[in-house]
DNA sequence: CATTCCTGCAACCTGATAGTTGCACATTAG
DNA sequence: CTAATGTGCAACTATCAGGTTGCAGGAATG
């Protein structure tokens, strides 16, 4: 399992969530092409692919003297997993609460 | 939709995992019932309950003088969709390519 | 009524982190 | 070779979020 701590602190930025976004449609850039869609300087964007790569969300891969990066999505199906776990324990529980409700009225 | 920015900012901390994590399996309890379990000041806890019902992942109810949390399984599910659409997207996305190069290689 | 227990401000401290800029280094193109 | 373009490192700033403490106010219990 990646790091869940650093998956989801990764996500809870927005410009990396649109990174994700953006990389997962349009397939493996490098920052230079990124950053012109940001209001912020490529270094910024360097940073947010760090951080991203860090968590194991993004892969690179070089290519002569650019580095692209492309979506890891199961790491992100791993954080789904987390998401999914905890809300189909607490609907597990709620029946559970729902029976003995009806059992001691 | 709940509000991405906040429901993944609020999933961003460690400290609001568990406690979602620890409300969706004990079921609804009071920030003082929770405080113990974690090494901080109750104030810190009712500050996260206080960010994660603002994202909407978690609800309040009022029993006479006490507050109870409960989580909502909705809200995590939404987030829990974003994921999967980012990484079906890539998959997808993956496949186009996949077909392009034995197309033309 | 008095006490106890829980909630709910508000002010404050501090460390992390999202940004910036500037420059050095590598690789491709002319 | 030289110029141009892209990556990478480092230092610095400033904002914000996690945490603290102190205290005021409401509801239950004896």
């Amino acid at each position: 399992m990646a790091d869940d701590d650093a998956v989801f602190a990764a996500l809870g930025d927005p410009t990396r969530r649109r990174i994700l976004d953006r990389l997962s449609a349009d397939g493996p850039l490098t920052a230079t092409e990124l950053a012109p869609d940001y209001p912020m300087s490529r270094q910024a964007i360097v940073k947010h692919l760090g951080t991203l790569a860090g968590a194991g969300l993004l892969m690179t891969e070089r290519v002569g003297r650019d580095v692209r990066y492309r979506v890891r999505a199961e790491a992100m199906s791993e954080a789904a997993g987390w998401l999914g776990d905890v809300s189909a324990r607490w609907d597990r529980r709620l029946a559970a609460l729902d029976r003995q409700v009806r059992k001691e009225p």
